[in-house]
DNA sequence: CTCACGATCAGCT
DNA sequence: GCTGATCGTGAGG
């Protein structure tokens, strides 16, 4: 097995002092706002002595008890739920089908069950260990083909589930610390050559989110009919190619960020 | 690239 | 029992 292309083995080893957690208060602030400024920073994974980090390019904020149908808190607070329900910047872990696990991150910090799940994110650094990962789980077919030839690393976490895999996620992560850099999992601010000025005060990489195209479409696996389902809470990258598969969602439903937290 | 299909199970009522 | 905040497959552009 040869390094093709990419050159991912030469890439260097990404500073420490930009992988510094964002701060609880960024979490604490609504989930919308929490969820728009999440597009662009990094998620960084630490598993033994290796660092896995990936840059989040899609989104859905879940809003909570008794307003949110879709959100598994409307009911409310539950085992499986119960972290939504806890301070803001806390990892929601939670157990789909098939063994697959889904991410989010507590925000508000209400004790109203809000949070934001990841679903998509590009590979920056350790990206070997998340094409293994996720080939740990496949079976002879196409995509492992793909996979294994060290093709489409637009695939590696395209996907609230193959995130989770490629970053070696699960439910003993549920309710770890996302503020923290000494545990296995925290958001840091995006790498930016540019020192400019934080335009929203949190970190040298402030608001990466602001500097690309992000658009807002309904959440993925909704009923259509449904009257969430008018709620444009989804929000990607549009210029980039790791966004999960239902971008079908995009052409006809895109829109700008809600009202409420445009800027 | 997009679409439809269904495997398989934790969590909930 | 019933229900998905999914994914990989396979067919068709």
């Amino acid at each position: 097995m040869s390094a093709t292309r990419g050159g991912s083995a030469a890439r260097p080893s990404p500073a420490a002092h930009a992988l510094r957690p964002l701060p609880r208060e960024f979490f604490e602030r609504q989930v919308l706002v929490v969820a728009r400024d999440l597009l662009g920073r990094l998620i960084v994974r630490r598993v033994g002595r290796t660092l896995l980090v990936a840059r989040i390019v899609e989104v859905e904020a879940y809003g909570g008890l008794g307003t949110d149908p879709s959100a598994h808190s409307f009911r409310g607070e539950t085992p499986r739920c119960r972290v939504m329900f806890g301070p803001a910047g806390h990892a929601y872990v939670y157990s789909t089908h098939q063994g697959r696990c889904c991410l989010n991150v507590s925000a508000v910090g209400d004790a109203r069950g809000q949070a934001v799940l990841l679903r998509a994110a590009e590979p920056l650094h350790g990206e070997q260990a998340m094409r293994a990962a996720r080939l740990a789980g496949l079976a002879d077919g196409p995509t492992r083909t793909r996979l294994l030839a060290g093709r489409a690393p637009h695939e590696l976490l395209s996907g609230p589930a193959r995130l989770c895999t490629a970053l070696g996620v699960d439910r003993r992560l549920d309710g770890a610390d996302l503020c923290r850099d000494d545990g296995p999992l925290w958001i840091a601010d995006a790498l930016s050559g540019a020192d400019s000025g934080a335009a929203d005060g949190f970190g040298p990489g402030a608001d990466p989110g602001a500097a690309v195209r992000a658009v807002w479409t309904p959440r993925v696996g909704l009923n259509p009919k449904s009257a969430s389902f008018g709620w444009h809470w989804r929000s990607f990258l549009a210029d980039s190619r790791a966004v999960s598969a239902p971008r079908g969602l995009s052409a006809a439903t895109r829109r700008p960020a809600p009202a409420a937290i445009r800027r």
